[in-house]
DNA sequence: TTTTGTTATTGGAACGATCCAATAACCTGC
DNA sequence: GCAGGTTATTGGATCGTTCCAATAACAAAA
């Protein structure tokens, strides 16, 4: 098997220097449109390919970006991946995506290959641990990165931080739920030591302050198998309960799941509002209620920002919050079943 | 901001040669393990990052393999693509991971990219369309490439095949539901010009020549979505069906939450066995009766294949098909409700 | 002492692009 | 026909590794 064709071949076919296919590769007019037509032709012909490692070394962008998700399994997470992926992709980034599956220490040998390759810039929701020994390699090597829908590390003017306005989607929510006739809503799903937790129960809290209601919570952690669950332990700790509003979608799906195999009637005995709007909530039945967050919409503003800075050296703001807005279903009764 | 500190800057602070630390850095036993100890030391103190661009630009490996999937929001195709990444990781491989979503020309785009960045190697479930455009670049430049589920290119001894025997899983669940005892067995889902449609009502439709039975037959895509509004179909078209075997659990899945809505009593009134055995067949309500494919042993296997290719140039077999098996759940009325 | 081996270390030429400074080619106008 | 200016083209150094061939250091054998 020979060897890629080089600019040397080329220039040698299309009788030029390699310093005029070099000036066509880049779209330069300073080559007189004729001999850029002859040099693409030689280029076609041999079936050039642009060698990136090669010119990386003289200084130039690789042109790749990574991504490092703390559970890409999770559909929110893989949203905003996928999302985030193709807008890299149509500015010409190739975007290296990995989970770290919540494992400091994978995130941390996922990043130190990701600066070996010469990654221009790294995206991370960062799992739980220290973030040192992730942030700072980043630092030294002077990689912009940017922190998304998880803050680990609090030094967000060097890693700026982006995510929902998670506590006035939570108050919404509840508010609405109150609205609805619910006196006792349960919060149930995400663990209280995280701050995501906190800032998802901060507004239900401060809607229940509001309307003189007292919480009720379970905890816990937030999949699918955990909401289903979780039915028991509500029956147990909270029988009284008339209204759950869930950590995410996929605690609040499972909820569903095992109310329904309880015989329990959801959207009329109890009402149920998620949190994400992930797609399958339209889908399901009954239709679940949720604060939709704009994943697709999130993700393709953090690539721009993230071209932003690349390109024109501005760093985006350290902290960003985008706005979501309750969708309400019948999963909360808020339509006629 | 100064620059990255380079195997000569090391060599200066350890006071050796720069091919010295080259050969530490291969770990080679040539050098006097003091003097292997006093480099390492020199690197640590200096923050050296290894310039994998260079070395590329020398011959050796990038590292880096693609991966390119037609659509990767689906939840079955995740899971292949992170349970392929996470196994490449732990190879010392990041993964250049693409959404193609169906769209042959953007997918031609992704995976010249992937050869510009120079990946070791591509594994792609390609899109549909004219497959040339891809695999002959691929081919072209060397690049080892698997298909994985899903046969475009029919050069499976250039571009080795691997998949799931789906007919043996058809077959499967429909004898199943005929032994339960229905006898108008729909299947939902599909469309009929698309191989993978055929492999898997190949095994369905055995099943029923088996048993003497005729086919009944809804089409239609692949989403939740779809068997949603499948349901209204099947009524219209064939209102004395008692069982459906779906094109996959998300048509399942979608068909179930129609039926709910209409107070159709699933695994009593109707059966329903979906394909893929996704995480939430086992967490839905009813549980989904699912034909499982074990993707994340699917996807490690392919990783192995894939390093054995690259490391022996043991090329994997033309055509590989991993074996499936049927869970019985409650949709097909398997357990006691 | 010289020879012969081992074992460690090193200079320097690649690899394939970029880009600066230098040169060549071609217009103008006088 | 030539100065001056513009437009096109080109040699060659450079980026940070790898790896070969050459050399150095030292011990054991002759």
């Amino acid at each position: 098997m020979k060897r890629r064709p080089t600019i040397t071949d080329v220039a040698a076919r299309a009788g030029v220097s390699k310093s005029t296919v070099s000036l066509v590769l880049q779209g330069s007019p300073l080559v007189r449109s004729e001999t850029a037509k002859t040099v693409r032709a030689a280029m076609r012909e041999m079936g050039y390919v642009y060698n990136r490692a090669a010119a990386t070394l003289r200084g130039s962008s690789v042109g790749l970006v990574g991504l490092v998700i703390n559970d890409l399994r999770n559909p929110f997470f893989t949203e905003f991946a996928v999302s985030f992926q193709m807008a890299m992709a149509a500015a010409g980034y190739a975007t290296v995506i990995s989970n770290a599956d919540e494992d400091a220490e994978l995130q941390e040998k996922l990043v130190a290959s990701m600066i070996e390759h010469g990654v221009d810039a790294v995206v991370i929701s960062p799992a739980y641990g220290d973030p040192s020994s992730v942030f700072d390699p980043l630092a030294r090597a002077g990689i912009p990165t940017l922190q998304v829908l998880r803050r680990m590390d609090p030094r967000t003017e060097l890693f700026p931080f982006a995510s929902f306005d998670y506590a006035a989607g939570s108050a919404e929510a509840t508010r609405h739920l109150i609205a609805s006739g619910a006196r006792r809503i349960a919060f149930v799903g995400g663990l209280d030591e995280r701050s995501i937790t906190r800032e998802r129960m901060e507004g239900y809290l401060a809607a229940l302050e509001e309307a003189g209601l007292s919480p009720l919570r379970v905890e816990g952690p937030t999949s699918r198998a955990f909401g289903r669950s979780a039915v028991a332990r509500l029956k147990d700790d909270h029988p009284e309960c008339d209204a759950v509003f869930c950590f995410n979608d996929l605690v609040a799906l499972g909820l569903i799941a095992g109310l329904q195999r309880d015989g329990v009637a959801v959207g009329r005995d109890i009402r149920v509002v998620g949190f994400d709007d992930i797609e399958e909530a339209a889908l399901a039945w009954p239709d679940l209620s949720s604060v939709a967050c704009d994943i697709a919409g999130f993700a393709r503003d953090t690539a721009g920002a993230l071209r932003d800075w690349l390109d024109t050296g501005t760093r985006p703001p350290a902290e960003r919050r985008a706005p979501v807005g309750l969708v309400v279903r019948a999963s909360s009764g808020g339509l006629g079943q």
